[in-house]
DNA sequence: GATGAATGAGGATTCATTCAT
DNA sequence: TATGAATGAATCCTCATTCAT
């Protein structure tokens, strides 16, 4: 049975646009906001979330300013909002990732199993990577983006933990970061190739997740669990 | 002997900050340039490349705005300059990193040779990893480093080459690639902590990086050269 | 008998909130503008007059902006309903507070019977003194005020002419411009304390005028009329 | 010997416009500070404090809004240093207003001696009781006046404080407010009139003002001290 | 009538850069 | 050279008001 469901939760019931009245919003205004969202997935992935202005994303979006904040507070909730879907987006076409039966497998196989569904979505969402890695100062994630992020490792950090229970603490999670680093990094190669490029970068990515991985968890299967 | 310095030097033709007298500049010019370019690596650090205003490097250097923009043209002036110069210290201080000497070592032990002393650079000047990774867009380095990542990426390459020959230049670039991205990845992770912890994350990344490799480059010494 | 109904009634001819059909208003149309004037007058009391946003307005009243502006053009236009009501309020409640019979009691006799009603109900609708005191330039009363304004002052020089009409007209309105003003400052204080504070501020007050009016227009009742 | 010096005091030490390099700013920038405050007076009395905008100021000041900025760092650093100067203004002209010899006077010439130099000072200086009034609630003063606000009924406490003090200090307290809160109503008046009728408001106001201190104060010169 | 989306000008503020002294 | 003043476009965000449904 899956487990993503319950633990990929992290969509924090979105502070934004939830107006007061408990009725549903209308659909002009859903579009709009998916409207915006699409501009600020774009304008996000062209100038980074930094650079990347309301004005900007208003314009892309084809609506005045003053739209924008009738939907979005600020900058940040419009990230917020856009993690909040992707995830979601995320855990509903790949919600199998994370399985424990995955964890059940081989390192090679269970690599293919969880990565690809991984890669294809972030090849079809780059702005995902940009989200999580939209951080000025290197090794810092913004805020905003925290909650994502953490999820995110703790999936990676259970997915060790199922093969190795014996570690410490402190060793899993660093292991665990360091893959997670080393996924977001070769994601990064990966989003910036096409084509057969792209399908070698995402052999390497695994070369190097195996090669990183092996030694730590073994390549057989994970113990039966229970 | 060391080929460092004919191959890093690729982008020490400093572009900027040469006065129109083509003597060596004042020893109070050259003063000030080390200021600017401190009080730049220090806001670069705190606040990201994208963040930083020259006005607060000026004001962190204790001079004008007007005497910053004596000697640097623009804002990515400073950077290519900082960037500049960090290579050329670095050469100075590791050149010995990269010779071929090295890349005769077994694996494990030239990891450690290499990489020891880039890692102890980036300590001390954490700036490098941010200029490098000053991008907002991830996958794209912004056009000032272009060169100086280049540079570096090249080197990776030239010692898998020792080590392989026989790969094509594909395969090794992609190789390269993905080792210097990781390499990226895991200082980010080694500058974010401190103490043991950086310790431990150091130790990861010579293990991820020896778990990558070993299949493409073996763990024993490379085939004598000649 | 009062005379404040036909004086004080100047400006009640509301200019807005009246619908195309001349007949009585619809019941609901009645309530929703006694929503939004009790709305305005929460929120002009909270933030003042010139930050009070018709958005806050409609919000405090639970409608959309739209429905705002379907009982009123501008924010000017709810100010002055505003005004107008509690004028009409006031009549309604403390209409005695001007008639001739009060112009004949002693001074002292006279400030209670007169300014205690007032006081009572500024208390009770703060609003009041922020719509008189709206104006952001002191000494300009804004346009939509002023003709509240006017009616007041116009009582209070009646009342001073019963006691003394062999003022001239320029110093009967100077006292009653400046006894006006009093009362305004003096009501800010008051309002602006509570308990007993409060009514140590209104016996304030009270002697302030008292102190002022004696020698103008002496301590015992006004000369029997007619 | 005059007090005023001591207790007027609330100068407190500018928090703008003082950079952090002790030398004297240069000429340019001290006239251009004065410029922008003039123009703020100038816009203050115009619009009111809240409506005033910082580009209006800069406009009205013939600068760049960047220009305002580099000297002010908000609107509201732009009133204070406006209070601020003010002040200081009026201690210096006018500083014998809050001497002890003074409250050696009777009421009467008290009232004149102290009165007609703030009158004068604010009848050349109307944005002073626009700042000090500057408040969009009524009966609060916006915090960045307190302290001036504060400074001044300070003063006239001490004044009454002179005259009897056998006062508890909540009832000298309210009188001070009162009276304060009085002499600010009638300014209104008096900036807001011209010619005759500014004198003859002048006028009204004192009768006000004594009328409400003789009874407390009374109106014979103040004990001798000590 | 009611809703809430839409507008766009305007406000505060920042910042890279230039200029006069 | 050094200074710091000056610029003005660009940012984020608000708000009175209008409009489509």
């Amino acid at each position: 049975m899956s487990i993503a469901h319950g633990k990929l939760g992290i969509v924090t019931e979105s502070q934004v646009a939830r107006p007061a009245s408990p009725r549903r919003r209308q659909a002009r205004g859903e579009r709009r906001i998916q409207q915006l969202l699409d501009a600020a997935a774009s304008v996000f992935c062209r100038t980074g979330y930094t650079s990347a202005s309301t004005n900007a994303i208003a314009r892309e979006a084809g609506v005045s300013p003053g739209t924008l904040y009738q939907f979005f507070p600020n900058k940040e909730a419009i990230a917020v909002e856009l993690g909040d879907r992707l995830t979601q987006q995320m855990r509903d076409t790949h919600g199998v990732v994370f399985t424990d039966e995955n964890a059940a497998l081989p390192l090679g196989e269970m690599l293919d199993v969880v990565l690809d569904p991984l890669i294809e979505f972030n090849c079809a969402n780059p702005v995902f990577l940009t989200l999580i890695c939209s951080s000025d100062t290197p090794g810092t994630v913004a805020e905003e983006h925290a909650a994502l992020h953490a999820a995110l490792q703790t999936r990676v950090e259970e997915l060790i933990g199922t093969y190795v229970p014996e570690l410490t603490p402190e060793r899993r999670t660093r292991i665990a970061t360091m893959a997670f680093a080393l996924f977001k990094a070769g994601l990064e190669l990966i989003l910036s190739h096409e084509g057969e490029d792209r399908e070698a970068y995402i052999t390497e990515m695994k070369n190097c997740l195996y090669g990183y991985l092996a030694p730590v968890i073994g390549t057989e299967a994970a113990p039966a669990r229970h």
